[in-house]
RNA sequence: GCCCCCAUCGUCUAGUGGCCUAGGACAUCGCCCUUUCAAGGCGACGGCGGGGAUUCGAAUUCCCCUGGGGGCACCA
């Protein structure tokens, strides 16, 4: 085989939707598996809908994903202009072979006649096709016409016959020719069809695999026809099926997150997505669930790609994440949550930052949540009027109380290391035993002074993450509740 | 309407004629661990869309039906 060359050709009309990320996905895996070229071509020949920045921000979340390039308009190459919008001269060129050999020719109808057309087939139950008008226009006529300045398009002459393919992902599909109209390659406004534009793409680029979604399949045809005329050689296909939302139907908005960046932004972890995505549709045969990108590589296989749409399953990428989020370093997590801490207004201190981010990472499932938890080494708080304050109201709460203010007040520092918090809470927990009190009599009541509420982190971690004013504080009024319940 | 694709637990999937009393993962539920909540460990619940045919034997092959999805543009 020659040396694999996949492309993933995304339109500059809107940000990375996760779908066209697994698409890009599996053609990086392809690509990689088989230490092949991945190229990135960017698809604007629609020029009203087409942005620049929007192709930015496209090469931006592949690159955060992973899925870099190896030639494109951003990484260069021997096979550019890897935008449509600069490879006008390649699309002309094809236009006037094609139309020199008799494979397409110009169309004067007008839009008007069209759409009359294609209401009357469907009327009659017939598949939409152009009914080739034109084609009977002798070439003196054509060329007075066009001379004339009168607007036309360029047709493709579609090849009569079955246009069969074996597909790599379902296997042989066929078509037949019958069903397809003459379609148009060149545009009144001079632009280049879809259909057209990617052949002459994928030729000169020497694409060699061609994965996409299964919208694409019924353009396969098409795009075959175009290289028997054009006289290259085609590609090989593979049509993934497509990502649909938990009603069963296309993956939109409604749905909620659908592009990459939102992703992001929530605080997914790019190898969680990426992993996610693979396993949407795509299984290792084994029962590994956890693949990290190379490992990934080294085992995807397309006919290992399900033909079967895939729902989109949060619940599953929430696992995933939090799966990530646990085996990170605490540093790298600690900086992965600030800017979210910081978007929350909560500033951690230097010695409190690890701690915190400690108590947070067994709980984590995206870094959008660590404002949520770490608020409570943050906030003001008067156990005195916090929803369970009654579990203060219980006997020996006093001397508990006691026992924590004088093991903390003996630790000046204003935080503590986790083993120092560690330390303390035996020495509590042990000096509490000396008066006959343990267990849930001890630790509830300590909880619900230091936080307010009945659940949370270790507590360990709250008396090495709170500030010591404020434990001794709390624990003070939390000592006159009980107190004054006698 | 016409063409194409698809069909195993709620979800993602393993399964390519006998290893299937259908395996794993997420979710759900229960138990354990634990001074709380999680995390973690263990376990439970739960599925081959329907009907024919081929075969000694079908989740696996063929046909029909049903259901879902995609396409039928001077969008990509």
């Amino acid at each position: 085989m020659d040396k694999v060359r996949v492309r993933f050709a995304p339109s500059p009309t809107g940000t990375l939707h996760i779908g066209s990320a697994r698409t890009a996905l599996y053609n990086y895996l392809f690509a990689r598996h088989h230490q092949g070229t991945f190229v990135l071509r960017i698809e604007d020949t629609d020029v009203k809908r087409s942005r620049r920045e929007y192709e930015e921000s496209i090469v931006r979340d592949l690159h955060w994903l992973g899925l870099s390039a190896d030639e494109g308009p951003d990484a260069g190459g021997d096979h550019g202009p890897y935008r449509q919008s600069e490879r006008g001269q390649l699309y002309e060129d094809g236009v006037q072979r094609l139309l020199e050999t008799g494979h397409a020719y110009h169309c004067f109808c007008t839009q008007e006649r069209l759409d009359r057309l294609k209401e009357e087939q469907l009327a009659r139950g017939e598949m939409p096709k152009y009914d080739r008008l034109c084609l009977g226009i002798p070439p003196e006529v054509v060329a007075e016409r066009l001379a004339a300045g009168e607007e036309a398009t360029v047709r493709f002459k579609v090849p009569a016959g079955d246009w069969p393919f074996r597909d790599l992902i379902h296997g042989p599909i066929s078509f037949s020719a019958e069903v397809i109209g003459d379609f148009i390659i060149k545009r009144t406004d001079g632009g280049y069809a879809y259909n057209y534009a990617v052949v002459i793409d994928d030729a000169g680029m020497k694409i060699t695999h061609v994965i996409r979604g299964e919208d694409h399949i019924t353009n396969t045809a098409r795009q075959l026809m175009l290289y028997e005329a054009l006289g290259e050689n085609a590609p090989e296909y593979g049509h993934h099926s497509l990502i649909h939302g938990a009603d069963g139907g296309k993956l939109s908005k409604r749905h909620g997150a659908t592009s990459i960046g939102e992703f992001r932004d929530m605080g997914y972890l790019a190898p969680a997505v990426v992993n996610y995505l693979a396993l949407l549709s795509w299984s290792s045969g084994d029962e590994r669930e956890k693949f990290t990108l190379e490992e990934l590589v080294e085992a995807f296989d397309m006919s290992r790609v399900s033909k079967s749409p895939a729902i989109f399953d949060i619940d599953k990428l929430n696992w995933l994440n939090g799966l990530y989020i646990r085996e990170l370093p605490v540093e790298e997590l600690a900086e992965l949550i600030r800017p979210y801490l910081h978007e929350a207004g909560i500033e951690l201190a230097e010695a409190q930052r690890p701690v915190v981010t400690a108590a947070l990472q067994a709980n984590l499932v995206i870094l959008e949540d660590a404002p949520e938890f770490a608020q409570l080494f943050v906030e003001e708080m008067d156990p005195a009027e916090s929803a369970p304050a009654d579990k203060l109201r219980s006997p020996g709460v006093a001397a508990v109380m006691q026992i924590m203010h004088e093991a903390r007040a003996a630790r000046k520092a204003e935080f503590l290391s986790l083993d120092e918090g560690h330390e303390l809470m035996k020495e509590v927990g042990a000096r509490a035993k000396e008066q006959g009190l343990k267990g849930k009599a001890v630790f509830m009541p300590l909880r619900v002074a230091l936080t307010g509420r009945e659940s949370g982190p270790e507590l360990f971690y709250l008396v090495s993450g709170l500030p010591r004013g404020r434990i001794l504080e709390r624990v003070q009024s939390a000592r006159r509740v009980a107190e004054s319940a006698g």
